[in-house]
Formats: structure tokens, C-alpha cells, sequence
DNA sequence: TCGCAGTACTTGTGATCACAGTACGGCGAC
DNA sequence: GTCGCCGTACTGTGATCACAAGTACTGCGA
């Protein structure tokens, strides 16, 4: 399951664009893409990351990846760069990097500027949607509903994430979409880890109950239904965490957080 | 005032550290700074940032700028990787970067997000303030409050900001703290400039309101009264944007944003 | 005088090299 | 046998070079 020794990964596929699935285009002879190859690396390893290629607390070392990667320490080191700032990855205090391991305390509060920002934006969705954005929703929700239990956790992961999204979309707030999603992919690793130990299948059935609710709520226009869904949806998440992290603290254990040594 | 031409920049500081003013500590032998090159270029050009040393929409090279501060181009080739992550810069299509000029709805919707985020922190603050850090908030609200308006605009900036977080920190949220702070720095150049050219004098009168009603509502523990006090803050902020941008579409004219070509 | 092409220069990107700091292993002394 | 030292291997950092893409300027020709 986790990527820790030498399986080989991927070239990266030109066809790996961005985390979220772009809407479809109309108008034909769209710009060619003219990606740098860091931009690439970076995306790479943004979605391994999210897939959880990686395992919680991992160290990433920038020639080995490169290697795997097949281009020059160039690219990775810049790719490695900007997951950190985007705290992503955590720094140590070798300056190597490592996927972070979130206390209970950085999860929880994640996820209240999640929850803030998040139900800001699915009142939004109950008060805009058009009925073109709806139907995305709509599939989006099928989708999640229909994803088989066994298969790969990421996948459920994946459709619970498209849903989520396709209601932030129908917002109209593109500035603050773009705030909201380094918060998903910082509490990715975390969150697929979960998921695994725990199995998908309680998960999916309460985050199911979440979905139908704002769902619901923003086909019938309620703001502050929809809001409160989406919120309830995040707590639930946080709250099992907390509970994980309580019961399996060995597992998490190690060094925890670099800053910690700091103050 | 803005830094254009070959005005030398002062060659970075080990005494300049972050944005914040790091609390007191009281333990001694901390460990000894061992920032890399790269770290405190950063701050340095983050800092200049702030204090509007760059003009909205200037255009900021790694050659440039690696001379100016006696580096190789190395360094700063990281460090602009990093403001553009924050988005605190802006890539253009040649991949320069530049200072963004923010446009009505991005300065909007991260006021939107500010007023999430740190309306939750003044409540929290209001309920959990120790003494010892309601004496810091009064402290920075007194220095607010003694800052000589005629004097530069970045100071009137610099103490309001110190005041709004002397308040966040009482909140006990470091995580959160941290994704405050990048909208402040992304706030930062457009704030200066309408410093600049709207004068401290009735921005400051207007800020110093908000002030006293969030600093009694803390020291008399109403959450929600703190809450309202600096939403009201941030949405004049905004407003006050708004109204600039309307009045001055020429001035913030230019090629606005680069995705605007992509889409 | 206008338009186009060619050139020189500036820009960011990527590769390679040199270096300093750290971690970990073995080896020797007590 | 255990503790401490030392050397090796490895890691990230920073500098320099090579290159491709873009821009602006200049000069030639219509």
C-alpha cells in the first residue's frame, strides 16, 4: 500500500493536470499546455500525496524522488519547495521533508476554518446554483453513492472530494475556492489513513447522510441547511480523528512536530 | 516612495525575523538562528511587500533582485517560487512574477474569508484571553493609538496589524494563526497603496473605532461583541477597496489578472 | 514614412558541480 | 561488554553554466 521502497513511479503523464476536474470547455483551440517541468513534478506529487502514495510521516528526499522521477534534482527540489509552504509537507530539522503527521489539535483546527469557510460556501451554492451546476452536483453525488465500498479507499476519497467541490464551485467565489483547497490536500495523508485503517464502509454510510442533507438543501434553496450539512459533514470527519489519534496514539507516534523542539 | 529604480535595498538583516513580533521568551539559551540564505531573502522581500516598497502590478525579476541583495540568483529564484505559492505574488504568462493588483472580487472574497477566520479568533480571544495577553492587546491598541499620523503610512499599517493579531494569538490557535497571516501579507500591497492615496488620517479615525469596541468586548468577555467589532473592522477595509477601485479603475488598469487570458 | 525582418539582449528553466552539515556505521580504548 | 570517537555516505544549499523563449530595438526595403 504505501510507496516506501523502491517501487517505481511513474513518469509524470501530461494528462495529470490539476487535482480537481476541469469543467468542460467549449470553445475548441484552447491554449496548448506550456507546463514547466517542475509544474509537472509538483503535480505529481501533490496527487500522490492525495492518493496516499505516501505514508504519514515519510521522509521525502529530493535526489531519490528525482531519480524515480527521472529528471534532475532541479525540478523536485522547487516542487518540494512549494508543497512546504503550502504545509504540505512539513519541514525537519535536517531541512529534509517529511509528510506531516497532524495532531490532533492542527486537524481540529483545519477543520474549523474548513467548517467556517466551507458552510460559507455551500450557503453561497443554495443561493446561486444554476440549474446547469445542480446537475453536476447531482452526478457528482451519484457518483460518490455508486463507488464500490472495497475498492481502493482513495477512490471513495476522490468522489467524496469531487462532491464537495462541485457544490464550492456553484459559489462563484473562485478567490476563496482557492483557499479552501490547500485545506483538503493538507488533510489528505491524515484523512486516507483513516480511511484505510478504518474501513470506507462506515464512513461512506455517515458521510452519505451529510451529502443527501445538502443536496437536499440546495435543490430546495436553504442557505443555512445546506451550510449546516456541509458543516456537520466536516465535524463528523474531525471528530473521528480526534477519536483515532486518542485510541491508536502509538501509531502515530515518533518525533511529532519538528516546531515542538522549537519554543 | 515605491521602490522602481536602483534605490539600493538593504542587504538582509539577521535581525529581521518573521512579521510578527515574536512574543518575549523567558527561557534562556534558545537556539541560535541557523536560517539559510534563501529563508531570510524571503522575509526581506516579504517585508518590502508589506511595506509597500514595491508598487501593485511592478514587475520583479530574480536577476534584479539578486543583485540588489548581493546574492546569487539561486536564493531568490526559491523564495519567488514561495511569494507565488502564497499567491502573494503573481506569475505572468513569461513566468515573470509580479506584485498582483488585486481586483475588486479577490480583495472582496479574501476580506469574506478574513471575516470568517478572524471573526472566529476574536470570539475565542474573548473568551480565553489570559491577563497577561489582554495586556499585550491594550498595549498594541495604545501604540495604534500614539502612532503619528503624518508619519509613514506602513507604520499605521504595521501597529494595526500587530493590534489584530496581539488579539488572534490570544485565541490559542496556532494553525489557524498561520492560514491568517498569507491573507494579510495578499491584502498588504493594495492596503498600503490606498494608505497612500486616501491619507492615514481618516482611515485610522475610522479603524480606531472598531478597535475600542473589540478590545472592551475581550476585557468584558462577549464573544460575540468582539466577533462583530472585527468583522465590522475588515468589511470597512473592503468597502473602503471597493469604493477606491471604482473611483480609480484607471489608476489599477493594466492587464488585470493573467488567468483571465487562460480561460 | 511605414512595415517587416533580423539581431541582440533579457528572462526564467534545468543541469551540474562544490560544499557544509548530519546521521550512522565501525573501530578502538577503557 | 560498553562507551566514545572518527570516518564515510548522504542530504540539502548555493553557485555557475547552458539553453530556449520572449522582447525590444534597429536597420533595411518598399
Amino acid at each position: 500500500m504505501w510507496n516506501e521502497g523502491n517501487n517505481p513511479m511513474p513518469r509524470p503523464s501530461p494528462t495529470a493536470s490539476g487535482t480537481l476536474a476541469p469543467k468542460p470547455h467549449t470553445n475548441t483551440l484552447q491554449p496548448i499546455a506550456r507546463d514547466t517541468l517542475q509544474e509537472r513534478v509538483y503535480l505529481r506529487i501533490r496527487q500522490a500525496l492525495i492518493n496516499s502514495e505516501f505514508k504519514p510521516g515519510q521522509v521525502l528526499t529530493i535526489r531519490e524522488l528525482a531519480q524515480r522521477l527521472g529528471t534532475s534534482i532541479m525540478p523536485v527540489r522547487e516542487a518540494l519547495q512549494k508543497l512546504t509552504v503550502e504545509r504540505v509537507l512539513e519541514l525537519l530539522p535536517t531541512r529534509s521533508v517529511r509528510v506531516p503527521v497532524l495532531s490532533a489539535e492542527e486537524f481540529a483546527q483545519i477543520c474549523e476554518a474548513r467548517m467556517l469557510l466551507e458552510g460559507h460556501m455551500a450557503r453561497l451554492a443554495a443561493e446561486r446554483a444554476t440549474a446547469e451546476e445542480l446537475e453536476r452536483i447531482e452526478a457528482a453525488s451519484r457518483a460518490f453513492l455508486s463507488a464500490k465500498v472495497p475498492s481502493a479507499p482513495t477512490v471513495i476519497q476522490q468522489r467524496n472530494r469531487e462532491f464537495h467541490f462541485a457544490i464550492y464551485e456553484a459559489a462563484h467565489q473562485p478567490t476563496m475556492l482557492e483557499l479552501i483547497e490547500p485545506l483538503w490536500v493538507r488533510c489528505g495523508p491524515c484523512t486516507v489513513a483513516l480511511f484505510i485503517d478504518l474501513g470506507a464502509e462506515k464512513i461512506k454510510r455517515g458521510a452519505t447522510t451529510h451529502h443527501q442533507q445538502a443536496l437536499e438543501a440546495i435543490r430546495e434553496r436553504r442557505p443555512a441547511a445546506a451550510e449546516e450539512a456541509i458543516v456537520a459533514d466536516i465535524r463528523a470527519t474531525s471528530e473521528r480523528y480526534q477519536k483515532y489519534r486518542r485510541e491508536h496514539a502509538e501509531f502515530f507516534g515518533g518525533p511529532r512536530s519538528v516546531r515542538a523542539a522549537e519554543s
